[in-house]
DNA sequence: GATGAAACTAATAGGGG
DNA sequence: CCCCTATTAGTTTCATC
């Protein structure tokens, strides 16, 4: 991957939607040159998907939450792994390593959600034996597209 | 927003660069009909960005780290903000409430990138006495558009 | 990688419920 | 206010060099 990937790849990050017009310009190469290396970059795997940003506040999300969990036995992570994905409302899930095995990142519409997201859901999948809930205040960045 | 958006909002969600003819055959409505409401979704700031999605592992970053930050005085927060979201390699940075203040995502291509963020980046911002780093071994999920 | 023709897609205008 | 059709403008794809 050349600098003119790296150039095109920018691009898109800034906006998804820009065109093989727009960006041959800024690249000083032909559309058809250009829709060759996205559509390498595409076959490639290295843009995996173009997506949109969406207003969380807006959508009605207004909290946002990290959960560390712990597993209590290996027989319990496979259900746990499937089971936890699951739900709509986690919208990261990393294995880690240190104090907890799992870190959840989990976007709600209000504390009543996360109520029932640890009481009902959470906690009821076998093996959660103990959780830790981190409330983010505010987001200072947040760089979907690396 | 109706029924209708939300449909749109999904399949933007899939593929930021569904067509309005696409999306058109999917919520039963015209070319037009459909780019108005994308129009109004926009203006409105529910879309706030089109972006795509890259590969880290083989754009070359190897290391995903969660490092929470503890600021020792009011006075340095300020500047804390401002210097750390500055860094390419903070991708997302949260101001949280528990035991630390900050908590930061950070991707690196190895060790050693990681060796000179906390040693040379972090720690010399004024005001940062304590962190704490998570390694994150894998990825279950990560829904970058929610 | 560039050029030019053909196909596709989006934007706009005009009109109706 | 929202939607449709028809027209026009713009963009991409394909073939060729």
């Amino acid at each position: 991957m050349d600098i003119i990937d790296s150039n095109i790849l920018k691009a898109m990050k800034k906006n998804g939607r820009a065109t093989a017009s727009e960006i041959s310009k800024k690249v000083n190469l032909s559309i058809p040159a250009v829709s060759e290396r996205i559509r390498k970059l595409e076959d490639g795997n290295i843009i995996e998907q173009y997506t949109v940003r969406l207003n969380r506040e807006k959508m009605g999300y207004k909290l946002l939450v990290t959960i560390f969990v712990d597993i209590d036995q290996t027989s319990n992570i496979k259900g746990f792994r499937e089971t936890i994905i699951k739900y709509s409302e986690v919208i990261e899930c990393y294995h880690i390593v240190g104090e907890y095995d799992y870190m959840l990142k989990v976007l709600l519409k209000d504390s009543s959600e996360l109520e029932d997201f640890i009481g009902n859901k959470l906690k009821s999948i076998k093996g959660v034996k103990r959780s830790n809930t981190i409330l983010m205040l505010s987001t200072l960045k947040e760089e979907i597209n690396r």
